[in-house]
DNA sequence: CTGCAATCGCAACATTGTTGCGTTAAAAAT
DNA sequence: ATTTTTAACGCAACAATGTTGCGATTGCAG
């Protein structure tokens, strides 16, 4: 498979998603770094690093999609946990020691699990 | 509160929605209804058919919004069954029949709930 | 330090969704 | 049946988000 390169704007968008507590959009990244790079730039940066497993992807429940880092799946790369959306602050966390179950008839083939609950955070409540 | 007028536009979209067994986006309205009204009244169709509680809205996990009919839940009006979304023909469907259960830390407050897995549908797997 | 190709910036485009405003038409009132 | 009211419409314009092609740049291996 290809290489790949650690850029400044790679390293800086990983840090970024790893050091926020919540998960980001692209226009909040491409506000955090005021120009570093170009808006495109940042959408490759994000479907590099989705790629190689160190970030997941989340759809919010308006339809934006936010990226938040990968801390307690790398054993078995399970992004099925609950994540929560903040009505008022908008902002979206992994709920990561929850994990939701559910069943299915079996003529289902599930792959990918997305589990948003919305309403109000333990900040705005 | 403001009376609602039963326009052909509104009329058709609903009747479309309604048998369709699959949830669907503003595009594929706006295809199936080939130039009958203009793209800015699905969309504003679309709204009022949710505000009325008739047909409720999807998130898929492409982050594109779908709409489907409100058929077994009109009596609590509970939204919060499963979607699923398959890869390969792309339709999402509501699985009226599961409820996932979940439980969050108490400074939570939640009041929406969006859950859909993605895989291979039946049809396809 | 040189060469290759991964990555970048820029421009252009596609899609999705919103807003303002003058016009049309649904349905209640006359 | 006709008038009146205003919800709903079409159109144009705009905004936000995401994609693609291509020539220029730059990380990094040799």
């Amino acid at each position: 498979m290809k290489k790949t390169r650690n850029t400044i704007a790679k390293t800086k968008i990983r840090n970024l998603i790893f050091s926020s507590s919540t998960a980001l959009s692209q226009s909040q990244i491409q506000n955090s770094l005021k120009g570093l790079c170009d808006r495109v730039t940042i959408y490759r940066v994000l479907d590099r690093l989705l790629e190689e497993g160190l970030v997941h992807k989340i759809v919010n429940t308006d339809g934006i999609i936010k990226f938040a880092s990968c801390h307690s799946c790398s054993a078995d790369h399970n992004h099925n946990h609950i994540h929560f959306s903040c009505e008022k602050c908008k902002s979206v966390t992994c709920i990561d020691d929850v994990e939701p179950s559910y069943h299915l008839p079996a003529s289902y083939i599930v792959r990918e699990a997305n589990f948003t609950l919305s309403g109000l955070c333990p900040l705005c409540s």
